[in-house]
DNA sequence: CGGACATTTGACAACGTTGTCAGAAAGACA
DNA sequence: TGTCTTTCTGACAACGTTGTCAAATGTCCG
């Protein structure tokens, strides 16, 4: 920036104006200074820009998500990414690996490189860390599961709701004996679904049978085996309702290997490439991840500029989505 | 830091000691400051720490992708978070969308914010641009694509292999006519894929037949009309080839459409989700994402540990992967 | 033409940290 | 005890910017 200045022939100031965009330089000094920035290939410093802002604002964000590379979490990423381009806002990202250490190593890593909010999808059962970065003015918004001990910002989807028209859709398919393979109980939206789940089977004047149910199922495999030994036990479901993504997976594959594929219903939660392609193509409960992540950065931004209403936990729809699975009759 | 060295009685200086780890501190100095520290809750500032270093390093690094929500991406996103991660360095992420414009836009942004590193997946054609922040010390490393007029590290897939190998299986299960639907030809990868099948093709004796072949197809929808017009002609290959994600699906798409997926056989490029759960599974020729970036991210650390070797473009292997759709017979 | 006022420009300090260098304290040895 | 090392500590400047404030210049009016 000396460099440009002296080349202009003008002080630093006035190349920090021309930089910056701001007002009440001539037209005159601003060409001069603008082909000596060009002419030096000057690229302007935000590091120090940063440093010396009275706002201390980086232009960056950080997001916490389970793992980059996790479909949902990525379409997230990439519906803030698209919010924070617009605001020419850079993301830095990480992935918990639903591990509450992990999730507030990079809270604080995100926190000395001084990003100006968080947008967090949360492992970590206690919040309260956070508080800190909020009084030093970071935006903290949470994606898909709301905070613990800490109010705040928080978009997710409407689990309960999305399980309960699972459970109906069945229902009016004319199934009774409906099971439910659900994720790890300490995740609060696996909690939720299960509740989901629950309230409906009581709403359609249906007992709960809780040899019907498996909690806590983690993954693909866990879930097939779960699935299996619900349809192979004296009094088997005529439909399953299967409360996530991988469990769905895992059901159909065990669907498939027993053969039972065209005979017991399946509706799953959280849809997934190629559902359609499958036979029968896989009836779901479809979340929004992109209108969560467009929906938390734009409260995000919202608090950045200025935003002082109470913090909102903002409800997004989930879509049915039938494809066949789901509309086998008992 | 200046409160911290006031509670703990010591100069600015010993205090920045302590925080960055050095030696020739008094065991009862250190003790006295990181007591002070915690009680202040103190935190680095990376911001002010990245402006006064000699080395100007800011732990950080850039990652320029096609498009984080896109799965081949965000694997090599995660591989090389986890390398970063291992030597404390955050990952700034955005997506180009094959976009040459934003690609430099993106390198801009990062350099701004004194990135010590880049890890591109190129959408440009040409990378002179890069020259300048190499540089100023910069690393770069090119994924998945080889840089264009600039000698660089590369990390790339061995794709006109990957596709002999495909164009192979299906010589030896007895298919003469095979067909190829290929991605966008300005993209190299591609480019690579195409003269696989070509050569292949040649060392089997098979001459190449114009008709049964179909280029630039973006997407699953043109991927499938145009295996759709293959598949429907006067004389249709037995088999085809994708040479792409999307353009397998499509291909299947076409081909359970038709009610050929039992008769013409398919190997795809690039494997993905629920491939083994189709019927029949595809056999594709897979590549290694994760291994894509752990190679890279390995290459631009050693750079930014002093590594002066020449530039050098290092090959990930592909796995053809059986799985019923290529091993159908004429 | 002088004065009031608006516009444009620049000098200087400061943001929070680290590199340099010199000084103080502690230990070793004659 | 005095001197010479060695170890530890702190004063100060500097990194590349922007905020503050005052000075310089331009414009308009009577």
């Amino acid at each position: 920036m000396r460099d440009v200045a002296a080349l202009a022939k003008v002080s630093l100031k006035t190349v920090s104006r021309v930089v910056n965009g701001e007002s009440g330089v001539s037209p005159r000094l601003t060409k001069r200074v603008l082909s000596a920035s060009h002419r030096l290939a000057y690229r302007h410093n935000l590091t120090a820009s940063t440093l010396r802002r009275s706002d201390g604002r980086s232009l960056t964000i950080g997001v916490v998500l389970e793992d980059v590379a996790n479909p949902f979490a990525s379409t997230l990423h990439r519906a803030i990414e698209d919010v924070a381009v617009a605001h020419k806002v850079l993301v830095l990202a990480g992935s918990s690996d639903e591990d509450p250490g992990r999730e507030r190593q990079l809270v604080s890593a995100f926190a000395s490189r001084g990003v100006d909010g968080l947008i967090i999808q949360p492992s970590s059962h206690d919040h309260r860390y956070l508080q800190r970065e909020r009084n030093t003015g970071t935006a903290v918004v949470f994606v898909d599961r709301p905070p613990a001990f800490l109010v705040a910002d928080a978009v997710v989807t409407d689990n309960a709701a999305g399980i309960r028209r699972a459970v109906q859709h069945l229902v009016e398919q004319g199934h009774r004996r409906i099971g439910y393979l659900g994720d790890v109980h300490l995740i609060a939206t696996a909690a939720e679904r299960h509740r989901g789940y629950v309230e409906e089977l009581a709403e359609q004047g249906i007992e709960v049978d809780q040899s019907l149910i498996r909690l806590d199922l983690r993954g693909i495999e866990k879930a097939e085996a779960a699935a299996t030994e619900l349809l192979t036990s004296s009094r088997p479901p005529t439909a399953l309702v299967a409360g996530q993504n991988l469990i769905t997976i895992g059901a159909f594959r065990a669907l498939r290997k027993l053969d039972l594929h065209r005979r017991v219903a399946l509706v799953g939660f959280d849809d997934f490439v190629l559902a359609d392609l499958l036979e029968p193509g896989i009836t779901v409960i479809a979340q929004d991840p992109a209108a969560i992540g467009k929906t938390a950065a734009g409260v995000l931004f919202r608090r950045l500029d200025g935003d002082r209403s109470p913090w909102q936990e903002h409800t997004v729809r989930t879509r049915m989505i039938t494809r066949g699975s789901g509309e086998i009759r008992p």
